[in-house]
DNA sequence: TTAATTGACATCAATTTAGTATCAGTTTTG
DNA sequence: CAAAACTGATACTAAATTGATGTCAATTAA
């Protein structure tokens, strides 16, 4: 079970980038080859985020996006539901009739407690946050002066 | 996103089957019919579960499945794991190098924290917890003689 | 004018999920 | 014994999701 798709994976990566860049026009190909993100793939996940009103863009020569909200107000959770959609136990029962399984409901009921947790602690990360452990992260290492990118370590 | 997948959620509703009529085999037919799962893929669940030690089978005329295990010692987890795998941030972050990407190392900090709440509440919910929770609630309502099998109920 | 860029799609391949089918072997029961 | 009710073990298929690529038009700065 895998809690991130790529999708979410790389729209949060290039959200810390354009927050990192406040203010400035931050082209697709420079996020892509900075986070070593598949091109193409990366365009249409940008593109997603505009429609959800996250970024916005601009065309043409010195073009990219921006953020368009605070960062602090861009939660993980926003993102995830963008592309993975809500948190839920398990699909038919929803689109089914609720509690027609008894032992279904009892479960479903432990299990809408968890999502509850989980909801609410992927609301509580930020991207505002995030960016601020990792600069801090940052300047506590001074040798290191590779900002957030790849740092291109082989295993 | 869905927490469980159809696999999971068929083969806990069997647990619960063979929990409630624990000591006696029953057979693929008896819960496909009670459960409303088809036929075919609950087969295939149960042999799942038998290699997995959760259950065992007679073959034949009165055969059947009968729990291996205490139903409190079987938790929702250790079904979730056989049949979705463990809970994993991102996949990619295990196979390639750990932390290769600062960002990600940082977001993957706290989603980690997260997985870990998530990983020990499937832990704490049991076959057994689950069966006296729906025991409870059946005899707390009089009227009501369905068991916690399908109660047809049309929306 | 040209190069760099986004907008809007269309398409594709791989993987996962859900479900079906078949045949061989075992066991109870008439 | 023979038939019926079962599981064991696979093989297969279809649909949905995920990950990725390609193309062409429109825009904009230099």
């Amino acid at each position: 079970m895998k809690v991130l798709t790529k999708k979410t994976d790389y729209a949060i990566r290039a959200l810390l980038m354009l927050a990192a860049k406040k203010g400035n026009y931050v082209s697709t190909k420079t996020i892509s080859a900075e986070q070593d993100i598949p091109y193409q793939f990366l365009r249409g996940v940008l593109q997603e985020m505009i429609r959800h009103g996250l970024i916005t863009s601009k065309e043409g020569v010195q073009g990219g996006f921006m953020l368009e909200k605070d960062p602090d107000e861009i939660s993980v959770k926003q993102v995830m539901e963008i592309f993975q959609g809500e948190v839920q136990v398990s699909e038919c029962m929803f689109r089914k009739q609720i509690c027609a399984n008894r032992s279904h409901c009892v479960l479903r009921h432990e299990i809408m407690r968890i999502e509850q947790v989980v909801n609410d602690e992927f609301q509580k990360i930020t991207i505002g946050g995030l960016l601020g452990k990792l600069t801090a992260a940052k300047s506590a290492k001074p040798a290191g002066n590779e900002s957030y990118k790849s740092a291109s370590a082989k295993p």
